[in-house]
RNA sequence: UCCUCAGUAGCUCAGCUGGUUAGAGCACCUGACUGUUAAUCAGGGGGUCGUUGGUUCGAGCCCAACCUGAGGAGCCA
């Protein structure tokens, strides 16, 4: 390899010796005599600065260092006589790899809205904010893997496209090879979906869980980390159309094993971040501080993102069940003053998002594990509880987020999980591959959903969902 | 899908009660400057005012529909 990533290079500097690197200009200013240079290759926020002598290289190769080009540059490491960085770069020789129209190329070096670099997004992972988001990206997704891995749990790739239509986690997007304009039809009129490409109805997954819960009750303990798709016409900072989900699954475990696990996973996650991520979450806070200084103090967050983050990896999460939950609610001020948009009155309701926000931000002031939901408002694979009323659900709320994690203890015991299928209207006919997990060999087992750009949202402190994830698909918007 | 708000230069915005030739900052270009840090200073170019239709002597401004974006709600992770 002929040249040293920047990263490396200031970590440890090898002042006097002669470098090559190679990166994207972010802007050159200085005077007629001397140009300087801000290079970043993406291996760090911390740009690198040359130093660049107009006689030495010519006006002409000067004029073509502008915002966007990429170029090659050597020269020696020396410390720096400005007071921005403490070494730079003598430049002896430039090569400029790749030219970037100035009039021409959107990112120009000025401060962007979240909005305008959104319709850039194929570009705009060369800006700082969404270099950093990126990089913290990716160190999530590895601490996934590192945690999982160290507590002996394998990972397993389910399926993207299948014919389950039976999880209820939403609307689901249609495959099919067949000419929409002309598709083989049946005797009754109806599209015959059996001359389809896999001879029957076909769809991208909503959640690996089921196929999950079959690789847990033979290798123990499982994870599932893929992504996962929902056609729900959704318009929030929220919700995505293509999103990324990890789903562990454990044999053996009941609903308190979840929980814990749950909890520990994210304050792993949390805290790898701060330990990793040092760099680009201080930009990322400085920046969101910036921002606050323009709004009115009941619009901030009281607390800064690292103190948020802080926050979580050094707290127990509070714990309420559904039913304790509803009697915080019922009693709260919001409430008694009729300020709730749906006013708690009675118990089986689901909460709405101001009402977990309220037990979050207003009653608990951390994390909450709301466990013990009425069965009617949840899944018909979530154990019934022996009040007959209530399954054994759990769901994680988060400051800034709401729901973070949804997961249960799996029902399985095979007669109340067909009678529950039932009353879902779920064909067993369909489902009987995963009845077999009941058939043969049962037990208590459980299992959650995180969804990773929530997660994203919440280490990042970015408030849409749209900018923790590089290419956003929502409704009307499948760009790149 | 519903509610609210917005759309004027490459970007962020101002534009009075409807009235002459459309405004600023940044960006870009040209020039000045021997070490800059969002460099600085001087000058310059750059506009189908989202689209279509309507009201009016006259529309960036008023009305209608549509398109796009943002925030909130619902659905959920």
């Amino acid at each position: 390899m002929d040249y040293i990533r920047i990263k490396e290079l200031l970590d440890q500097p090898k002042t006097g010796e002669t470098v090559t690197v190679k990166g994207w200009v972010k802007t050159r200013r200085g005077s007629k005599q001397v140009n300087f240079i801000a290079l970043n290759d993406g291996s760090t926020i911390h740009n690198l600065q040359i130093v660049a002598e107009t006689e030495k290289f010519g006006e002409e190769l000067i004029k073509k260092i502008t915002t966007g080009a990429c170029l090659s540059v050597t020269g020696e490491v020396v410390e720096s006589k400005g007071s921005g960085q403490a070494i730079e770069i003598l430049g002896e020789n430039i090569d400029v790899l790749g030219e970037s129209d100035p009039e021409k190329f959107p990112l120009q070096p000025k401060k962007h809205s979240l909005e305008f670099l959104r319709e850039k997004a194929h570009l705009r992972v060369r800006t700082t904010t969404f270099g950093a988001i990126y990089r913290i990206r990716h160190a999530m997704i590895f601490a996934v893997h590192k945690f999982f891995n160290d507590r002996g749990f394998f990972n397993v790739h389910t399926p993207i496209l299948t014919s389950s239509d039976a999880e209820g986690a939403g609307e689901m997007f249609r495959v099919t090879t067949l000419d929409p304009k002309n598709p083989p039809l049946t005797e009754d009129g109806e599209v015959d979906w059996k001359e389809d490409f896999f001879e029957k109805q076909a769809n991208l997954t909503v959640s690996g869980q089921l196929e999950g819960e079959l690789s847990a009750l033979a290798l123990g303990n499982i994870y599932t980390f893929g992504p996962t798709f929902r056609a729900e016409n959704s318009n929030t900072t929220r919700h995505l159309a293509e999103f990324w989900m990890i789903e562990p699954e454990m044999a053996f475990h009941d609903l308190k094993d979840n929980a814990e696990l749950a909890e520990d996973f994210l304050k792993y996650l949390v805290n790898y971040a701060l330990e990793n991520c040092e760099d680009d979450l201080n930009f990322l806070a400085k920046r969101e501080e910036d921002e606050n200084k323009n709004k009115p103090a009941n619009e901030r967050p009281a607390l800064s993102l690292l103190e948020r983050l802080k926050m979580v990896r050094d707290n127990d999460f509070a714990f309420c069940t559904y039913t304790e939950a509803i009697d915080i609610l019922k009693n709260s001020k919001p409430n008694k003053k009729k300020k709730f948009n749906y006013p708690v009155d009675e118990w089986g309701v689901d909460m709405q998002s101001e009402h977990e926000k309220y037990l979050v931000e207003k009653h608990f002031k951390k994390p909450v594990i709301v466990t013990d939901y009425p069965k009617d408002i949840k899944a018909f694979y979530m154990r019934v509880n022996d009040d007959n009323k209530t399954v054994a659900a759990m769901d994680i709320l988060f400051p800034g987020i709401g729901e973070i994690v949804g997961g249960s203890q799996r029902e399985e015991r095979m007669d109340i999980l067909t009678s529950r299928m039932k009353d879902f209207n779920i064909e067993e006919e369909h489902m009987q591959w995963y009845l077999d997990t009941r058939r043969f060999g049962s037990c208590v087992h459980s299992g959650f959903g995180l969804g990773f750009e929530r997660l994203m949202l919440f280490v990042t402190g970015m408030t849409n969902i749209r900018d923790v994830i590089p290419f956003p698909r929502t409704p009307g918007n499948c760009e790149f």
